[in-house]
DNA sequence: TTTGAAATACCCTTAAG
DNA sequence: CTTAAGGGTATTTCAAA
């Protein structure tokens, strides 16, 4: 286990400088971009460009770099939000509920829910068939979900980073 | 406009074959991997890899390439959902609040919903208090919104991409 | 911490099979 | 799709400020 990937329960939240911010906010736009590149946008030297992102990422701050995705192109044109309700009866089994679900083909995010111990299950999928058929095949039968309420996505976007 | 982010409506999905997911499946895990890198363990040529990928970027299948930010380690450490109904004389403004919301800081998703019109709002902030201030400041002061229901996230995860 | 320079390593393009 | 090779660029290290 990585070292940047304890607990940070408690522990004072890393403060972030100009250069961290416009180093993260460049990255956000193209993490392939080189480090020279950065450092020059920057108008620092490539050399403490370079230690300044391994330093956000021995911080935990970078998670990883990724790639995005456009799953419509791909054929997962539909978006679906399915909130779950798991039978009271049925709560030690959540935990294997989550993981079960998130390996499921098609659900991109799942959240686990206070206050009235429910899951919300992110789904994109091709159309509306395949989230009738997943909301039957992986949530109808299961005997530990109480109930479920789906709503299609008519649009989804992601937010500005509050930290950039 | 670039070509490839024209409305994708009815096109034939882009077909991936396994050197394309190997691909996105490398890239996900680290976008900044070079391309002799993966055209090694791709077991193909660098000039061939580039060509896939420039491919894969022209075909709108790869959005961009970004970096993942782990918000808790910045002093983001609570996340919430917030489910928003809005008043049925106040639909007109549904784009507005939409663009509103968006921009606010804290915010990073926001689903626009079908069924019954209503937003999910999914925001990642300091405390509890945060969340009591963002509903009150930028959703019970609001006119156009009826109603609120926030709850908070105990564990949200991503789930593994369909496509790989 | 940051810098500059130098050495190494690597990448991109092109052309040809 | 591949190989091969050229010119060019990026990365990394390290001593010094």
């Amino acid at each position: 286990m990585p070292a940047a990937s304890k607990k940070i329960r408690g522990r004072a939240p890393v403060e972030l400088d100009d250069i961290d911010r416009g180093l993260l906010r460049m990255l956000t736009e193209n993490s392939r971009r080189t480090n020279n590149s950065l450092a020059e946008e920057l108008g620092i030297a490539p050399s403490t460009c370079l230690a300044r992102l391994n330093a956000l990422r021995s911080a935990g701050v970078i998670r990883k770099f990724t790639v995005e995705v456009a799953p419509e192109v791909l054929g997962h044109a539909l978006e679906a939000l399915i909130f779950v309700r798991i039978r009271p009866g049925a709560r030690h089994l959540m935990g294997a509920f989550s993981e079960e679900m998130r390996a499921k083909p098609g659900v991109t995010q799942l959240f686990f829910l206070g206050g009235t111990d429910d899951f919300l299950i992110h789904v994109a999928v091709r159309d509306s068939d395949d989230v009738r058929q997943f909301v039957l095949d992986n949530l109808s039968a299961n005997p530990a979900v109480a109930s479920t309420q789906t709503s299609l996505v008519f649009e989804h976007s992601q937010g500005t980073a509050p930290w950039l």
